[in-house]
DNA sequence: TCCAACTTCTAGCAGTGCTAGGAACAGAAT
DNA sequence: ATTCTGTTCCTAGCACTGCTAGAAGTTGGA
């Protein structure tokens, strides 16, 4: 029994070696980069070995996303139980996922902009997601006005993800990014 | 000299043929289908005639997303022109740009997902993304309020490229889209 | 008819994600 | 101590990708 237990561990611990090298060498380098011979090499294993983990690169990409949600979930929970108040909240949270998508550009295309095949906006998506799509959820409930909350979170995030999208490929002016911000927050604030 | 003219007309023609198939064949099959040698034979030639016309892959992306952005900029125009006042304006322009995205999904992508080398927010990006940004400028204009009217118009282009984006990759739930596309015409009209 | 210039194609490179089949290794049984 | 058995792992290879060098073909003018 313990040796079993032992060799489940030590692939458990593989796995997660496969996520984090594949997460660092994207961050370092860019998805492109994050081929399944280089992952391989990293981890110092050889190519099926991936395969007997995951089901393909795809899988691997998801698994790093789902990481990525659950340290996002987090950084806007800690924003937001931090601030002053609801306005504050939203202004505040507003910058943490701003600073996240910021701060890990590569996690950050994983989780949002990549086709990766998770179950998204559904009962049956990883628990990352929902805290994360949740601490959203709960920092618009204070100003949701007649708006319905779940909907208005939805909006408010999409106003997020386009700017720090749209920004990070070159298509907005990079130096006017904290105006958008304070624009958007405005403009959901009011 | 009328020899000439006709072999640049016909390699014009050729050109443009290029770019059409591309497009057909990524709205039709995906970006992923779009392989050089598959539009090789969409075209009815070998692949290294699509370099002496294009430095590569990227550069017949790109000039799909000119096309795009110029069809773009014209759908814009007539909504806003065609609207009652400034109000309605807003919301029949921000239609008109979701039903673009959702009529053209993968035109859409190229335009303003895929990181094309393109220049954007800069004077010498082609003319057409000027347009397109223009149309959404004269948009918001009127409802400026005391924001800035370029940076405004950036956000709320974000707002709608957020939506449409996160809602095609399966990020929201897609019954709420008109929903969403309210709440944020009202934030933004108010 | 020959030539020169241009156009276009064939064939190939190095790289990709992924997988079949065999080698090497472990622990158990003799 | 040796053989057996089942698992783990790697080598080698497939069909594909974007891209390109060099040969083959075509064209219009001398």
């Amino acid at each position: 029994m313990s040796i079993q237990a032992r060799r489940e561990r030590e692939r458990a611990e593989r796995e997660k070696l496969i996520v984090t090298a594949a997460r660092e060498l994207a961050e370092a380098e860019g998805w492109d980069a994050v081929t399944t011979r280089r992952l391989a090499a990293e981890i110092e294993y050889s190519q099926p070995v991936l395969y007997s983990h995951f089901k393909g690169k795809g899988a691997i990409m998801a698994a790093v996303a789902v990481e990525g949600c659950a340290e996002l979930a987090v950084e806007m929970r800690k924003a937001r139980t931090a601030a002053a108040g609801p306005a504050e909240a939203v202004a505040d949270v507003a910058a943490a996922y701003a600073e996240f998508a910021e701060r890990w550009p590569a996690l950050y295309d994983v989780m949002f902009t990549h086709a990766v095949d998770l179950p998204f906006a559904s009962p049956d998506a990883p628990a990352a997601l929902h805290e994360a799509f949740g601490e959203l959820r709960e920092t618009v409930r204070p100003i949701a006005g007649e708006d319905e909350i779940e909907t208005l979170a939805e909006t408010f995030w999409s106003g997020l993800h386009g700017l720090l999208t749209l920004m990070r490929n070159g298509r907005l002016r990079r130096e006017q990014h904290e105006h958008r911000l304070a624009i958007l927050i405005r403009r959901f604030s009011a």
